[in-house]
Order: structure tokens, then sequence, then C-alpha cells
RNA sequence: CGGAAUGUAGCGCAGUUGGUAGCGCACUACGUUCGGGACGUAGGGGUCGGGCGUUCGAGUCGCCUCAUUCCGACCA
């Protein structure tokens, strides 16, 4: 089955590639840089923002819409942000086309050209503080709670589906608070629902730490991060809250009155994850035979594929499966017969695979006889044969120990690829192995880079349990105090 | 934006010194099959990425251009 998704081993990157590709969810669009997110693939988006969603919602928050299109100058209120964005944005520059005059086709028309030139969301701090400022009078209005589900566009130089293109889906949370410690408290409250998001749903073990200076969102004052590794060893940022300090409140002017009745600039957050969590569902968990969902993610938690010789034992089989799926939805399990007549149940049993259900029931005549069904797990692609009674039960007992069991194999692989390192020549032999490096590191971004720049190594975060620990920094042999995170990311 | 590679049927590819555009999978019809990617027979499907040039003749040679992928730089 190798041969649908090509060999892991050879090259990561194509592996992947192939995998989104065959697994029916996303492939490259007329548009460079751009995907089409196939049906299958946004089903699991689908399910993955319903979740986010909820928890965002049990945290206060409210959703609400701004528009796509940001007034260049918005952008270049904050000194740092622009800087960081400026690169990288997509332009309007003019509103109305016209037929071409020297020939066929249509051409923009000079006359319609803006004044000023709009740029399309690369994310919206910018034009949603220009709106906070509206709306934040006094220290009653605050906090704001906000979210907004949207796509952006960072006109990146390379990109990889899900993990980096040109536009992307998300949703980015943007507060304001009335003071430092909320806005902070807010910023540690909102890495935590990402890091649970990870472990719970998406079944990925995530270490949550803060990015270091050079790593941190333009703007920002602090950054943390959720960081995950993938099965090459390479870290993959699945998701940021920034503290903003009074950076934005300061650069659109939103002052409010506080309850001493002086006047004060508000404090902010933001906070997103996107698409590229598709990414790091598929790279975390995924073989050589294709896709491996989290049950809590899968679109269809359970594909029932029936096995028949001739048209008797196919209404039969068929007639029980409708009767065993209503149960199981009852249950509150998604089900999916799949009842093609044209495709023998071998190649079924492989696509199903690809596509990473998490269980498959199996019915034939044998079964028929003998009141049995098959059931088989993706995970660990290890059939058996059961009773049909009590089948809810044991499916959902099935699907829960999935979500756990991938949760602690990939937790595993994790820890099985962590190492304390302590000077760097082994740092440089080991990088190029993959994994995390937990090493002792100066604190100065000159090391940082000078890391980087002979390594490729970069810090991923220093995470917020870290151990008290005396060292030596294993560039410079300056003392450090915590270890911080080293690997190859994404 | 630098380096490399590739553009030929829906997908994966072959196409020799320039001479009627092919193979596998997929698709359609019929039949036999059906407990791990079935087989037979008969079909359908192409402006060879685009443009210009060389030539009696270009998928093939030359120049230009566009796109994609991989490796760097940039980044979620």
């Amino acid at each position: 089955m190798a041969k649908e998704v090509s060999n892991k081993e050879e090259n990561y990157s194509l592996w992947y590639n192939n995998l989104v590709i065959k697994a029916d969810l996303a492939e490259n669009s007329a548009v460079r840089g751009c995907m089409v997110i196939k049906p299958y693939g946004y089903a699991i988006w689908e399910k993955m923002q319903a979740q986010l969603d909820r928890m965002f919602k049990e945290t206060g928050h409210q959703n609400a819409y701004f528009p796509l299109f940001i007034p260049k100058s918005f952008l270049s209120r904050e000194a740092e942000h622009v800087e960081g964005f400026a690169k990288e944005c997509a332009v309007v520059t003019h509103h109305r086309l016209m037929t071409n005059p020297d020939g066929p086709g249509v051409v923009v028309d000079p006359d319609a050209k803006l004044e000023e030139e709009l740029v399309v969301r690369p994310t919206s701090e910018t034009i949603i503080w220009n709106t906070y400022k509206n709306w934040i009078k006094s220290y009653r209005d605050l906090p704001i709670l906000v979210n907004q589900w949207a796509n952006v566009v960072r006109w990146e130089m390379r990109t990889r589906l899900f993990l980096r293109t040109a536009e992307f889906l998300w949703q980015e949370g943007h507060t304001a608070h009335s003071t430092k410690e909320e806005a902070i408290e807010e910023t540690m409250k909102m890495v935590n629902v990402y890091a649970e998001f990870a472990r719970k749903y998406m079944s990925m073990p995530v270490i949550i730490g803060h990015k270091t200076e050079s790593e941190r969102f333009a703007g920002a004052l602090d950054t943390l991060c959720i960081e995950a590794m993938m099965q090459d060893g390479k870290a993959l940022q699945a998701g940021t809250s920034h503290f903003l300090g009074q950076n934005f409140a300061k650069a659109f002017d939103v002052q409010f009155a506080n309850k001493e009745g002086g006047l004060d600039y508000v404090w902010a957050t933001s906070w997103g994850v996107s698409t590229r969590l598709m990414g790091a569902l598929v790279m975390a968990h995924s073989d050589n035979n294709g896709l491996v969902l989290p049950p809590e993610l899968a679109p269809i938690q359970v594909v029932m594929v029936p096995i028949f010789k001739g048209e008797e034992d196919y209404k039969e089989i068929l007639e029980r499966m409708a009767n065993m799926k209503s149960k199981l939805v009852a249950a509150g399990i998604s089900v999916k017969i799949d009842d093609r007549d044209n495709l023998r149940s071998g190649f079924k049993f492989a696509e199903w695979e690809l596509k990473g259900v998490p269980v498959r029931i199996a019915m034939g005549p044998r079964d028929l006889q003998n009141g049995t069904v098959e059931i088989a797990r993706r995970d660990t692609l290890t059939k058996e044969s059961v009773t049909q009674e009590g089948l809810e039960e044991r499916i959902k007992k099935l699907l829960d120990d999935i979500q756990s069991s991938i949760y602690n194999k990939a937790l595993k692989f994790r820890e099985e690829n962590t190492f304390k390192v302590d000077d760097y020549k082994t740092f440089k032999e080991k990088i190029e192995e993959g994994g995390f490096l937990m090493c002792h590191w100066d604190g100065t971004t000159e090391t940082e880079e000078k890391i980087k720049e002979e390594t490729k190594a970069t810090i991923r975060c220093i995470p917020i349990d870290a151990e008290e620990e005396n060292g030596f920094c294993i560039y410079s042999g300056k003392p450090s105090k915590r270890r911080v995170i080293f690997a190859r990311a994404y």
C-alpha cells in the first residue's frame, strides 16, 4: 500500500505532499501558492473549527468579522508590525478592469487607480485596533474578547500545502483589557486552550513555551506558543498567543477613562491557529498506509464495508448494516456504509485506510452465519472478529482507545527524540538526526542567530515549565538558568 | 528572490538519429468475480504548458515565456 503515498524514509516532504493529495485533503490551485481544500479535508477543518469555537465561547469570547482590506497607512502605524509583514503583503492598487484597447482580453484600467492602496490582511491587528478606538471609551467597555474566523494572505516565497500557503484560513482572537495583568492572564489562558485542543482533540502532544525575542510576533512584547514534533523529528509551531502590551493601543490611540478618572492606554492580546493544524495532524500521526485521524476529528469515525458474493447476501448484509448504523449513530458515532457495488472490499479497505477512518467494520456471509462482524482499527492495523451484540459500547470504547493511544504513541516518539545536550559538538551531530535538543542558552539574540546560521536549528521555545537549573550556554559558555528547546522547524 | 528539476489523456509515465502520439491505472459497456488494491473482451478520451523560430516536416532542435515541485533565504 506504500505505493499510494510513497516512501516516508526517502523524502518526508514528498511523502507529506503525496499523502495530502492522495487522501483527498487538498490540492494545489491554479493560483501560485494557494490551495484548494477538498471536501474531505474541509470536513476535518470544520470539526476543528467547531471544537475551537466551543472552547473560545466557554472562555467568554464572541465572534465578529472585520474587513479583508486594510488601508496601507494602517500597517505603518506600528513600526515593528509593518517591518514584520511588509515583505509579504498582497496590495490592491486598482478597482476596475477594461477591455484591452490593443488586443484581446482585459487590462487594468489606469484611471481606476486607488488613492490609497489597500493591503489584503496578513493579520488583522491594525484594522481591528482602528475599530476598537471607536468601541472603547471607559473601563466599563473592557474587556473586549473578540475572535474572528477569516482568511488571510501572506505572500510567502515558498509554499507547502497546509503548512505555508499564500492564503490560509485561521482564527484570530483580539482582546482589549484595562490592566496589564489581565492581558497577560488572557495570553496564558488562550495558549492553554490551544494546548488542550491539540492534546485532547488532535491527540498531539505539545510543549507550551515562550518565544525568544527574535522569534516573537511582530509588535508583541511576549509570544507564547505550542510546539509539536513531527514524525521526522522536525518541530512545528501549531499555535501562538501574543501579549501585545500597549503597542497597538498607542499606535491607534486607544485610551479609556479609568476608575480614577484618568486616561490609560488599553492592554492587548492576539492569538491564532490556522489550517496549518491540518498539516500538523497529517504529519503527527500518518503512516505509509495513509492518514491516521483521531476519532474526535474524523469526519467519518466508522466505515462499514460489506463483503458479498451474490445479490441476496448483498441485500441482507446491507440491511443488517443499516440497522447497526442507526444504533451507532444514536450513540453519537458518525458512520458511513460503503455500499458501492462496483468495487471489491479489498480496494475499499485500502481506500478508507488512506483517508484515515479510525474504525472499519466489515461484514460478509461468514459473519452473517456466525452473527459476528470484523472490526479493524486504523492506528494499529489490527482486526478482530466479534459478536454483533453490544457493538455500540465496544465501538465507543475502541474510539476512545484510539484517541488516547495515538496520543501516547506520539508522546513516546517525542520523548525518545528529545535529548539534553551540553556541548556544541554533540549538538551539531545530534541536530542532523532531528528531534528536540534541550540546551542551555545565554539568552542573547547573537548566539541564537549564530547557531541558526551554523546548524539551521532555532529555539522553538522556552518551556513555561522549564526547571531552574544552572548551566552554561552550549555556544558561548556563559551561565544560564534553564534549558530551552532547539530544533529544526517547518 | 537564488540553485536544480519537471511540464505529453483525469492520475503516473515512455516517446531512439526530427517522419501517422503511446503504455499502465482510472473511465464507459458486457461478462466472469468478490474475506486485503480482481480478470477478460470491446470502447471513449490529446490544441504534447504557451509563444516565436529552424525545417519539406517539431512532442523531439534553438530562443523566449509561464507554471509546478524540490533545495536555500523568508515565515503560521
